[in-house]
DNA sequence: GCACTAATGCAATATTATAACATTATATTT
DNA sequence: AAATATAATGTTATAATATTGCATTAGTGC
């Protein structure tokens, strides 16, 4: 697991996504092209899970000409079918994947007040949703969980700190 | 819980959820207006998960001049503030709740054939969530949970004949 | 080089949702 | 009933998110 707190090296959390999705693209053979680095570091500037159009200005930064949205969409396609990183549908936005290689649904907390997404165990929530979809003979392809609340850093502070209200 | 196999009386879900929303709003001292109860009434029309510009296109049939979208966001809104509806943010969709006055965060299973969506028990989730969401000392507001997959009825059909159309 | 495929560029448009302000309906008080 | 207050709806415009379709470019294998 990573160091979510609030203070912590997060460069290093950057270098360590883009390390691993380099090499997770180098052993399935698949081309972790500028474009896609570029959109993933955007992902994993923050633990906040970011808007595409977000991640469109921050191309539009490092090309001549703005990039048009399918750009943007595409990489993020790419990104999702590799499980590098997760949508988070509540908030339309996009998030990196903290255990990439191991395909996986995203579980996550999200907090209210500073907005970052902690992805969950999904071992933990797993079992009780396969247990709840068996008694109805459901068979389960995939599952989100998106919770929000006040993470341990936020939930004592006042509200009015937050972006949000 | 409600019969939601595929062969069910299904108007009598719809005079149900009209009759106990009806119920609730004079007991709560709320306006269940025409458009509320149009819309709460094109959302039951059936078990699927319905957007808010099919909703329109109902309101649409039933007014002389067409609604604007506000007119249909109000009156979700409205529902779902009252517990009347989910919403399914992984399809921009809304559902009838199927029990409405205890208020309660939807949990889905929604199925990749036939689309209907039934909510599932609460109880066998909830605990697994504030389990895990306890172990980051996470303070759980709302959560919601998508499962997407195969329904008892269609999971052993062949794909692209559902049995409901 | 040539053919093939994957990736990107680009223009237009679709889909979902909200903001801001005007008007109408309902309820409450007088 | 008139006056006021509030809630609901009408209306116009626009914001925010996402996709389609087709042209072009880049990389790969022959």
């Amino acid at each position: 697991m990573h160091d979510l707190s609030h203070q912590h090296n997060h460069q290093h959390c950057i270098d360590d996504a883009l390390l691993r999705a380099r090499e997770l693209c180098q052993q399935r053979n698949l081309k972790f092209t500028r474009i896609r680095e570029l959109v993933l570091a955007t992902v994993w500037a923050n633990h906040q899970p970011v808007g595409a159009y977000t991640i469109l200005e921050e191309l539009a930064k490092e090309s001549i000409r703005r990039p048009a949205p399918p750009t943007v969409y595409r990489a993020l396609d790419f990104l999702l079918d590799n499980g590098l990183v997760h949508r988070i549908a509540s908030l339309n936005a996009f998030v990196g994947c903290s255990d990439p290689g191991d395909a996986h649904q995203g579980h996550f907390l999200i907090c209210r007040q500073c907005q970052i997404a902690t992805e969950l165990d999904a071992k933990l929530i797993n079992p009780a949703i396969a247990a709840a979809a068996a008694q109805q003979a459901f068979t389960v392809e995939t599952a989100s969980v998106e919770v929000v609340g006040y993470c341990a850093q936020c939930h004592h502070k006042p509200q009015g700190e937050s972006v949000h209200e």
